[in-house]
DNA sequence: CAGCAATCTTAGCCATGGCTAACTTTGTTT
DNA sequence: AAACAAAGTTAGCCATGGCTAAGATTGCTG
């Protein structure tokens, strides 16, 4: 019975990007191609197809030549909880009517740099902000 | 006269900790050297003195071999927004009790990614929060 | 001032994660 | 079923930013 990953799944800021997009695409229609994770990555085709396959030799994905894609469970909670940091971080910024595209821009960036105390700390910010309105409207510019 | 930098001077997350412990060693000790750098990132001397090159050919300081490096303007600028925005970010995280290596390694992470429209929301915020405490006791675990 | 230790540099290597160009496979369309 | 387009893959390239090993320079110390 041979290992399945070779290495300790490497998750760096790109793999938590490819998971991010592949669970949004598998959400919404139902499979994720390359094609589409490129288109919305705005990398290469070439540069998916490279990346899925070290992604299904790190165990996060099984992948076949020509064929597609599906989560390995480990890969799946991985997904998971990185897009519901993207959430909790999106939501905080949202409260200070920063524009959109610039939250997203942020939080992109931040988003793999943020231990969970800390996330958690936001999660409970966020909610508490929600209920000071007025505050908030004293540091929205 | 020739031009001094090759390309638009690069400004990647390790530029910007190269110039951030650049500037506080200066600071502290009153110049910077290679082996100090090494140090203070935890990597070889040997890439500090790769990348050192590569700063000076971008004009954010200026070496000489053997001898030592000095900021030059725009390398101070940046290196001087670097570290207001670092402490901007370790304020508002120190708001809330969490332990202090883990603000440093979530603001190491994080701060290269956070515009200066997010950075101001985040200190007006900060400033905010520092006048209710009972809100922020909320958050605190 | 010779020698030594600390510091610095160079050379050459590696992984990551992009890219383009060219080719293969798949699936649709006639 | 042939042909074509779309999708996927491979090969080979590049920049970034690390590394080690070995050599060069500096400056201190006997």
């Amino acid at each position: 019975m041979p290992a399945k990953q070779k290495a300790a799944p490497r998750r760096s800021a790109a793999v938590e990007d490819y998971l991010e997009r592949i669970l949004e695409l598998i959400n919404t229609k139902g499979y994720a191609r390359v094609v589409d994770i490129a288109l919305s990555l705005k990398i290469s085709q070439a540069s998916v197809t490279n990346m899925i396959q070290r992604m299904d030799a790190d165990g996060l994905l099984k992948y076949e030549r020509y064929r597609g894609m599906v989560l390995t469970a480990s890969g799946e909670a991985l997904a998971k909880s990185i897009t519901r940091r993207h959430q909790i971080l999106t939501d905080f910024l949202r409260l200070f009517g920063l524009d959109e595209e610039l939250i997203y821009h942020d939080v992109e960036g931040m988003e793999h740099h943020i231990s969970p105390p800390t996330l958690n700390t936001i999660e409970a910010l966020t909610a508490q902000l929600r209920k000071q309105p007025a505050l908030v409207a004293r540091v929205r510019q």
